[in-house]
DNA sequence: TCATCATCCTTACGTCGTAAGCCTTATGCT
DNA sequence: AGCATAAGGCTTACGACGTAAGGATGATGA
């Protein structure tokens, strides 16, 4: 053998080990998993065991490309950031504020243990300070001052992130649900303790077709009118 | 989830056993020690044991009052709306929703870490549910119609805590702590790598009296006065 | 060819939530 | 007043967690 094959840089020599092993663990590797796993099962079942399990790789050897668990946490939150289209520095800012919100939203959807990772006051990551200079880039080339921009950015970012927690913490997922729940619910007090409440859910809520989600888009256009409005100030 | 109704009432015989213990345990003492645990030491250091030595109890102990520690939260979140003074019905419907935003927010810098606990999507407790009859009651009193009055609650709620959210998530406290930590960041990528967040910071947020939590009534007024041009549609 | 070093694994520790069951003491009935 | 009951608090124990320490393996670079 000796095939002396000159180990020219990077040699794509395959291992094979006893037990075929899985490909090598990077750190990409280990945050799409975490991504994944907590977008199938839920936040709270992501521990190093399991996502070690995940990749065929024993908890500890996770280290090696992830600090600690809050580092992970981090990571997936960055990777998240990194899923979401920018604004257009291009096109007008309400247009681009208006699709790069749609884009934050979805991605919400996509990973909705996101929010709850938010409040870890960590050191934001490359694609988040990124995401947000273009965000901000979009306001000032829009005419915004920095006093406005600020304004914005916060009312923006708030409703986005708060819409998302909201949803969230809504106790039911489809609207089939909605109904039974919040009989459930309701039924556990005096009838007429929530008045408004309750012919609230009965007048709206429980009509067929509503979706708490579809609530999204009002308040992103109202906020974003309003902005126009307040552009010059 | 019936949660234990404390012990019956009846005689008010002062106990003296042989070692002073401590008051008897209550369902409203556990909360109300969580909540200050919670306060003084973040949501992590809130444990059932830690718990426990707080009110001079062993762990378990804590089960009589709790039914486990997601109730425990459960009960902490309704505490915390409790805390919060509700719109008046008299009031004009705006003025109303101001000063409850303002009492919201209040509740949320007080108790930072009832917004990371809102995503658990758990039944909602009763304080819950009469703080939110009341907004609805409010809204329609002022006129809104249920479709809008849908629209209003989201924005509103979905504005004051996800600037509750993104507060908490900055990763730095005091405005003197902001310059360091800024420089700190934007350092460790290649200068120019965010232009504008850049001159953001360096124009306007590390510009001496600068406060995050300042912008919460813009973005707030601004909503108001949104949704007020939009009541009557 | 060998030394180095990154990768991955094994073992172990302290902490967590909480199930099971015991002991003590207050309560409610006679 | 006396007693049966059950509620409140305690002890012990289990399995899962994050991760420190150090060992094994195999790829890399001299």
């Amino acid at each position: 053998m000796a095939t002396a094959t000159g180990p020219a840089r990077r040699t794509p020599r395959r291992r094979q080990t006893a037990q075929a092993r899985r490909e090598r663990l990077t750190r990409e590797r280990v945050l799409q998993s975490a991504i994944e796993l907590a977008d199938a099962s839920g936040i709270e079942a992501l521990s190093m065991r399991r996502l070690g399990e995940e990749l065929g790789v024993e908890a500890m050897s996770l280290y090696t490309h992830v600090a600690n668990k809050d580092d992970l946490l981090a990571g997936m939150i960055d990777a998240v950031f990194a899923e979401i289209t920018p604004p257009s520095l291009e096109a007008h800012w309400k247009t681009a504020m208006r699709d790069r919100a749609l884009s934050v939203r979805a991605a919400l959807l996509r990973h909705p243990w996101a929010t709850g990772l938010m409040d870890a006051n960590a050191a934001p990551g490359e694609a988040t300070l990124l995401h947000h200079d273009l965000v901000i880039g979009c306001l000032r080339g829009g005419g915004f001052s920095f006093a406005m921009t600020a304004h914005a950015f916060a009312v923006l970012d708030g409703y986005i992130y708060g819409f998302a927690l909201q949803d969230r913490s809504l106790p039911f997922e489809t609207p089939e649900e909605t109904g039974d729940l919040a009989q459930e619910m309701l039924a556990q007090f005096p009838a007429g303790r929530f008045p408004h409440l309750a012919a609230f859910m009965v007048e709206h809520v429980l009509k067929p077709g509503y979706d708490f989600g579809d609530e999204f888009e009002f308040g992103l256009d109202l906020i974003l009118d309003a902005l126009e409005r307040h552009r010059e100030d």
